[in-house]
RNA sequence: CGGGGUGUAGCGCAGCUUGGUAGCGCGCCUGCUUUGGGAGCAGGAUGUCGCAGGUUCAAAUCCUGUCACCCCGACCA
């Protein structure tokens, strides 16, 4: 590892390290109106890898993918109340085009529910064509007073899902499925990110939802991250926008609607969940490069041997480059494999080739150990899977080890400076809720205990206020 | 919207108090030597000093105005 620092420590300032990691890993430039960004090459392929693997579970879960515009007529977000309430500070609106100003304003979309309303009640009109399971990739925006890189930004890359069922049991069964099967799926196995899932509180909850599901993740400066959520919304833009069907006893009925999303602040959890002080740590399976054999210094058998290591670990399985830039010194080269996260490095020079064999390089626990030449493919296949794994147990055990139980709310305030605390809800309350948040604390989430769960908390299976007072909250200051 | 601050090379900054040739680091370009942990040496290029007025023989520097951006307090994937 470098002897001089390459980004700011964490420890030292963690949003300045953040900003560093994001410039000299080549992930993104801000854009030139602010909140807006730019995401370079790297910072794209990592949202490419992630936009595969999560379509793959959606439509695994029986979503279809489609498109809806851009611009949605204003008149659409004021159909539900609570829905344009929510959303209107955030809302950019064209009020002028094709050089005059428009008859009724349009908005740039912050999130499609309404869009998604207006046709499915187009398209559903008999038990037959329920559920009706879609899913988009789009752009929204949501003008942001304080932006961050992949965090938040005026404009985000996510998919929304949209779904109408027949039965409240079914909408519910489905966000449920969708917040488990796809999204802390994808976040356990793919981004070795553990992820808390539980239900936001009426305050937190998505405007025009009758439930918000979520799934929190610790950064490294202890800081809860929301990843994705999955809501209920209930029969609320079923009656807006009069979604309804004919079932199986000719009863006119409303449908009752889901609505779920992830985004590319996903990119900027993973670089705060996995990053050190080198930079970022790619997890294994997510990268887009895994292996890297880098030719320390150019000649003849050093080239062919570096040649045929490539066309081994592709032909097992492994995404493979070749560092050949031989006119850039090795540190260089090592050093941005570093910030990169790049999971492994095969060194491949003249002085190990003598002894027959390669340095094979360890981004996650930052090894080196000289490996046979023929042994080069077995062997980084097996270090990919340790140390994918690795990362998600350290990940676990830093969370763990920074969430306390707390016994009152004073000792909850204090617990979240540096972590996590979880506490009886009834202790908190929605005016606990209200009083922490002056302090930049927020409820993350509400759990009941479950042994049989990761984490030992899930989801309630229902948002009935009589299960409230059995709930556990966790508290925390949050991105 | 309330408080604080900054605009000078691609990036980060000094210079301003006390007016007088436009500077530093990184990056960039060329050449040679290097290459097993951000290489060394030599040479080189790059500026509407945010913008507009004013004072002055002379303004990055002083004055007036203006614009933009950043940081801290209420919402959000």
């Amino acid at each position: 590892m470098p002897k001089q620092p390459v980004v700011t420590p964490r420890a030292q300032d963690f949003p300045r390290w953040y900003q560093d990691v994001i410039a000299k890993a080549e992930l993104a430039d801000n854009g030139p109106v602010r909140g807006t960004m730019v995401i370079r090459p790297y910072g794209w392929a990592i949202w490419e890898r992630m936009q595969a693997a999560m379509d793959a579970r959606i439509k695994a879960a029986g979503a279809e993918n489609c498109y809806l515009p851009l611009f949605i007529p204003e008149s659409y977000l004021s159909r539900e109340a609570e829905h344009v309430e929510g959303f209107s500070p955030e809302l950019a609106v064209v009020t002028h085009a094709g050089g005059k100003d428009l008859e009724e304003p349009v908005v740039v979309r912050p999130t499609s529910e309404t869009v998604f309303g207006e046709f499915m009640a187009k398209w559903v009109t008999s038990h037959r064509d329920l559920p009706l399971l879609l899913n988009q990739w789009a752009n929204v925006v949501r003008w942001e007073m304080r932006p961050r890189v992949f965090l938040r930004t005026s404009e985000f890359l996510w998919q929304e899902g949209h779904t109408a069922h027949a039965t409240e049991a079914d909408a519910s069964a489905y966000a449920r499925r969708i917040l488990h099967e796809v999204y802390a799926d994808f976040m356990r196995t793919e981004l070795a990110m553990p992820v808390l899932a539980g239900r936001k509180t009426k305050r937190e909850r998505f405007a025009g939802a009758t439930n918000t599901m979520t799934l929190e993740a610790m950064m490294g400066d202890g800081k809860a991250l929301q990843m994705g959520t999955s809501h209920e919304l209930g029969q609320n833009f079923a009656r807006a926008f009069d979604i309804g069907f004919t079932d199986v006893d000719q009863q006119r009925q409303l449908a009752w609607t889901t609505s779920w999303g992830t985004s590319t602040r996903m990119v900027g959890g993973l670089i705060m969940c996995h990053g050190d002080d080198a930079g970022l740590r790619i997890p294994p399976r997510l990268a887009a490069t895994q292996a890297l054999v880098t030719i320390v210094k150019s000649a003849p058998e050093v080239d062919s041997t570096a040649a045929q290591l490539v066309s081994e670990l592709a032909a097992a399985g492994v995404r493979v480059r070749l560092d050949d830039r031989v006119d850039t010194p090795y540190g260089r080269r090592a050093v941005d494999a570093e910030l990169k996260g790049i999971p492994v490095r095969v060194e491949v020079g003249p002085r190990d080739l003598a002894d027959g064999q390669v340095t094979l390089v360890r981004r996650v626990p930052g090894s080196k150990e000289p490996v046979r030449v023929g042994e080069v493919a077995q062997q980084v296949v097996s270090a990919l899977a340790a140390d994918h794994q690795a990362l998600y147990d350290e990940a676990l055990q830093r969370r763990d080890a920074a969430t306390v139980d707390a016994g009152s709310v004073d000792e909850a305030v204090d617990a979240a400076q540096t972590g996590w605390a979880r506490l009886p809800w009834k202790l908190l309350g929605d005016e606990g809720e209200a009083r922490i948040a002056g302090q930049g604390i927020t409820v993350r989430c509400l759990v009941v205990p479950d042994a049989d769960v990761e984490g030992g908390y899930r989801v309630p299976d229902t948002d009935d206020v009589a299960v409230e007072p059995e709930l556990t909250a966790i508290v925390a200051r949050a991105y």
